[in-house]
DNA sequence: CTCGATGCAAAAGATTTGCACCCGA
DNA sequence: TCGGGTGCAAATCTTTTGCATCGAG
């Protein structure tokens, strides 16, 4: 796996693939990506009406999404929360491990094209 | 569809009626959970590691959701941003039309039944 | 009778899995 | 030779769909 940019899907890993690893079949990349999941070397997302998973390697810096529903592209967006988890993390009680911040909208382009 | 507080998935749905509606089908329901997202009645949520949808009933407060990965419960949480949106609108130009946070961790009665 | 909702079964699409095989240490 | 990685095909799971039927108006 490259350093992409963006997340790509099992297919998308798949066919970018396929001509240096003809034989590299679908099964194999899930395989590798759940092993990279595990280790933490990938993770995986989930789009607002999207079937397919995305998967994205985990860099240094912690960030979020910004997804355009029009043409499907991803960018890295910073993390807005400074103490916003630590006060919810002792107003709920809750040990907080995870969040996830996704913004959905129309990206410039997709704005131009529309018109 | 009753007042719910938990988003729930089809399947959930499902058990739930059953003994009411001993007739009602899972395609049934998936096809009403459909319709009813199509009028914003419902919203279907992803959650991490979890491959089904949950849905739930779109209420009029907005708020994000704070889920315990251990015992799968859901909670609503309020929604942090206040002018944030605009900002990162703006920065990135971009016509935002939908975001989702969600916080995972570990609820307090998971942590106590942990020890 | 008519139309929309549902049952039913099969299809579709994403992901996983069992098993056999192959290749490098 | 051994073990891990992969191919291959089938299974699994969620969700969708086509078609026939049922029931309220």
């Amino acid at each position: 796996m490259s350093a992409e940019d963006m997340p790509l899907s099992a297919k998308e890993i798949y066919y970018k693939i396929k001509d240096n690893n003809p034989h590299l079949k679908l099964s194999t990349i899930y395989r590798n990506l759940n092993v990279f999941e595990k280790n933490n070397i990938v993770r995986k997302l989930n789009i607002n009406n999207v079937t397919e998973s995305y998967f994205e390697l985990i860099k240094e810096n912690h960030h979020h999404h910004l997804i355009c529903i029009s043409c499907g592209h991803i960018q890295d967006i910073e993390c807005p929360f400074d103490d916003y988890l630590d006060k919810l993390e002792k107003k709920n009680n809750y040990e907080v491990t995870d969040h996830r911040l996704t913004v959905y909208g129309i990206c410039h382009q997709c704005k131009k094209d529309d018109k």
